[in-house]
DNA sequence: TATGAATGAGGCTTCATTCAT
DNA sequence: TATGAATGAAGCCTCATTCAT
């Protein structure tokens, strides 16, 4: 499988340095291969072409981000608790690599649509994750019981989204993570929370 | 003044449907042309480049839009009414322009950095009204007095962008103005609302 | 005639100025119908076109040279003072107008073959001038007999170009007066001067 | 080093080709590529841009040119010899290529202020081969010794330039190599030649 | 005569992708 | 596998000229 070549893995994160750097619409093929360190030929052995390393780079770094964000709200009971540790890690991993919030918060926002809609195919499985939170909150009484999950979900992936994106326009300039718990209360709240 | 002729308006009109149309990277200035009616050097008569008819685009119809909601939230007294009728212009004026919904929640958004700087200035004004709203119905103790005004307006803006931009990606399908008592009960929730 | 209203003479002084202001390649028929006070159009009542106006300039200012040196040349007897005058005066006459100086030495230069051939055309007149003073510097034995007047006549017509041309590329820094009777020397002895 | 590869040639000898054929201003870059057999994208791996071109075509050229005159002016011993020699060369250097006959006395000088500024630096590596001639006569007793170099260096240069061009202008119909005597006799006497 | 808004043709350059080595 | 030289399509903008008023 090509995908578990180092090369692979060497042209993604190549792409997410470039595009960090120079921006979307300055990352061409050249500078992510001279980036790499490999030829530009090479990208079009392991990449069917360049919407399909784009797709690949949300793809490998969201499922990353999911499979972590799953591990550590797998160790919590209440859904308010889950909630938290979901919010907490999202600004974590996204305050640990500035090239990677960079990337998904802004450049990856300016493909065209085809390349959106197969990124929002990635992001269902944070969607899911969203969800399956909500679900638990309503059963377990902790969230009120006439939610509308998917506009549930759309707040509190809304809210996120709009918070990171402020603060990568801001240049990163402030601490994320004193944030959390405000923005933790406001969803909860939204979420009819009782305990 | 320039934006006061017919022709200045005919052009700005003719890109959101050539842009909604065809998409934001296959929006060429002779497409706008000719979909205005006019030669391609007249829109040079009105505009200084391609990136001055995409600014003006998002200005004209953003003034627009930040007007009328002014316009619909000073017949209201309480925050929350004013919330209401917020959301519901919003959803409102989207709903009746498929074409403008397609164009400012989609395309536009692939414009490169330079344009979203500009386009984030206008937006500013639509900030400013969420934020007059906060602080009114905090101070009307209808909202908790400790509420962070710069998260809840993180909080209102990007729940109601990711619930547009949700409704514009599949296709327009299903009835905006129906989910909006719902929207407007979470965001208010969200906000510690009492009455 | 057109020539003779005050108008032609208004757009030709008006290209001069743009052209040596701005450069040949920068002086749009709208930059000279500005400075001349008219619209765009007015031009085109007094010129066929773009083309008509420079070879215009070329001809009235050129006209008016050759006049003037014509008129200086014959208050003097011998052809080696002719020769001193002709050239004195055509410096005299470009340190007095810096405009047409860069316009005439530098800027219509860049103009294509065919208005390059007309300009030639118009540059007949002077060069008439210096055969008549070479023919009767033969005549007279100033000069030396087997003088190829034709090739004479191309050293004193290259010469002074190229010296006024360095002179206007120096940004006419120098004094020009002061290095005529070398000059004038340096073509005396090529044409075989005796006195 | 780019310029060592054949394509670099091949390109500048079709940029000559189509410039002479076609004018200057009519000489696109696509016509070039076709000329040279090359695809229009690859023009921009040897030069930077259109301009680049250009100032390439007179810099190879000029300089094989001067490289060409100093090697056979070495042969000779008196100033008076190497005057003649770099004349003759220069005649039966255009002669031989009528095509960069018409580049570079006619359509190269249509380009704009940039282009010639550099133009001009190429041209200095001709200049300084006129000014050694001159100072060695001087040197030599051949020329008068209170000859004004850059007078003297204007002469020539403008002479041989000015009869070139009349050359070029009246379509290369009569033989250059002719004139070359009596070109050098006038500029040996301007220079106040003994021997 | 005079105006000036409108016209529309034309070319340099970039960059994703290929393919001979 | 890996290379990198070569390809060629595609679009923004300028400006001389016209013509309805």
């Amino acid at each position: 499988m090509k995908r578990d070549k180092p090369k692979y893995k060497q042209i993604i994160d190549a792409a997410v340095v470039v595009i960090a750097e120079n921006g979307y619409h300055q990352a061409q093929v050249s500078k992510i291969a001279k980036q790499a360190g490999v030829a530009d030929g090479t990208i079009y052995l392991y990449f069917k072409n360049k919407e399909d390393i784009l797709i690949s780079v949300f793809r490998e770094k969201m499922g990353m981000f999911v499979g972590k964000i799953e591990e550590v709200i797998a160790g919590n009971r209440t859904a308010a608790e889950k909630l938290l540790v979901m919010i907490e890690n999202h600004c974590k991993i996204l305050s640990e690599d500035h090239h990677l919030a960079i990337v998904t918060q802004l450049e990856l926002r300016q493909s065209n649509k085809d390349i959106r809609l197969k990124i929002n195919e990635v992001l269902k499985g944070y969607l899911l994750v969203i969800d399956k939170i909500l679900t638990e909150g309503i059963e377990a009484g902790e969230f009120t019981s006439d939610l509308d999950i998917r506009l549930a979900r759309q707040m509190i992936f809304g809210t996120i989204d709009e918070m990171l994106t402020n603060w990568v326009m801001n240049e990163q300039k402030y601490d994320l993570s004193s944030q959390v718990p405000a923005i933790h209360k406001l969803l909860l709240n939204g979420c009819g929370f009782r305990n």
